[in-house]
DNA sequence: TAGATTGTTAATCGATTAACAATC
DNA sequence: TAGATTGTTAATCGATTAACAATC
């Protein structure tokens, strides 16, 4: 049994985490890294949780899956529960990222500033379209789509972001699988099929409104 | 006791619907979408589950929140299926929507075709950058953030996109609310505050990004 | 010491799944 | 009729909240 005064001790836990838990890291880390920047050097589980909606429970539970990280009496200290989070999250190291498409959505990923903020950084783009290759978008290549393998593995990718028309999205998944693609974040309005060993996140735009319409037209039930 | 044999009778329930419901009803459509596409008149809970990953079981129980939708040893009539959800989600109806910043994602969600394809109108557009006021982008008319209340009501704008970075968004929201908007969609990577009258959906594309990475480092323990 | 706050256990709440009578 | 499939109830499972001893 040691007795070590270091904090914080970072241990994944046993069983799966909840994908709800890890949505509520993210807004956590987001909400500390600005709390941060505005110099609060601690905070409390009522706080952090009043900020953005949820309980006092419901943060110190989903923060105990991976350890313990608060000082009683006391709280969090920011800094270290930041630095925390992010390794808990896996975004204390940098990921290179390749973008697929070069439409208007793929276009406007490149350039996003809040993936370079958060250890995401795009440095490729694959396109089908032999008239965009060769071409160099913010600074970021543009590859052929059959360049695939040879660039993933040169360049370190690990994750792909899918941005072409559904009815592409499912071949494109299948060359990223193939040339050895960790993770997939898919904005293709289609259900893809990966295998076990890809992970994969879909986030549909058009889905997200119809989310709203729906809060909207119901408004007062949800009350 | 009526006994009408017209399909389908929607209801809303008397509690709240839970968010997952809503979430996987729009799941739903986009697959009921494609398989009507494809000319298959008729789908089994079973069936539509497993194309999402998700049990019959969950398949009935979602739909029966809103009414009687399928015939016992038929299944659902896709056609009616598909008309059923659009219209508890909302979208059997046009909504005019405007997006507030020209930023890459800005210019990327004016001319997004998933949108339009499932009944969203993006009718206006705002910017504080007076140089950029006036412009027409994809046929869109750009406005000054100041006249927003006045273009939100001749246009019968009743939601928005905020794609502006996170420090102006809260700003850009109570202007968005006292202009008379009813819902926002959210794409700047900080909690909004908005009082209960007007809906909120948030999306921050670098958490999706965080989720992927936790997914792909612990992606043995997640089987 | 008194006050604040954690980590954790037990209690509650809600959502998913299993099972099956009713229906076509 | 036999086979398929729904809508719904009861059982199970999982996630959230309440409560509190331990700690600073």
């Amino acid at each position: 049994m040691s007795d070590d005064q270091s904090k914080p001790m970072i241990g994944m836990p046993e069983g799966p985490v909840p994908k709800a838990v890890v949505s509520r890291l993210s807004l956590y880390l987001r909400e500390l890294q600005r709390i941060l920047g505005e110099g609060q050097a601690t905070i409390s589980s009522t706080q952090l949780g009043s900020l953005l909606g949820f309980s006092d429970a419901q943060v110190r539970k989903d923060l105990a899956y991976f350890g313990q990280f608060g000082y009683p009496g006391i709280g969090y200290r920011c800094e270290e529960l930041v630095a925390a989070v992010r390794r808990i999250l896996g975004t204390d190291r940098p990921w290179n990222a390749a973008i697929v498409g070069m439409g208007n959505l793929g276009r406007a990923l490149i350039g996003y500033r809040g993936f370079l903020n958060q250890g995401f950084r795009v440095v490729s783009i694959f396109e089908v379209d032999s008239g965009k290759v060769g071409w160099q978008v913010e600074g970021v290549q543009v590859y052929h789509i059959d360049q695939m393998p040879e660039i993933v593995r040169t360049l370190g990718v690990r994750l792909a972001l899918i941005a072409v028309p559904a009815a592409t999205a499912q071949q494109v998944a299948e060359k990223l699988v193939g040339a050895g693609i960790e993770g997939i974040l898919n904005f293709a309005p289609v259900t893809l099929t990966v295998p076990p060993t890809v992970s994969l996140v879909e986030v549909d735009l058009a889905m997200q409104l119809e989310q709203l319409a729906f809060a909207v037209v119901n408004r007062e039930k949800s009350t």
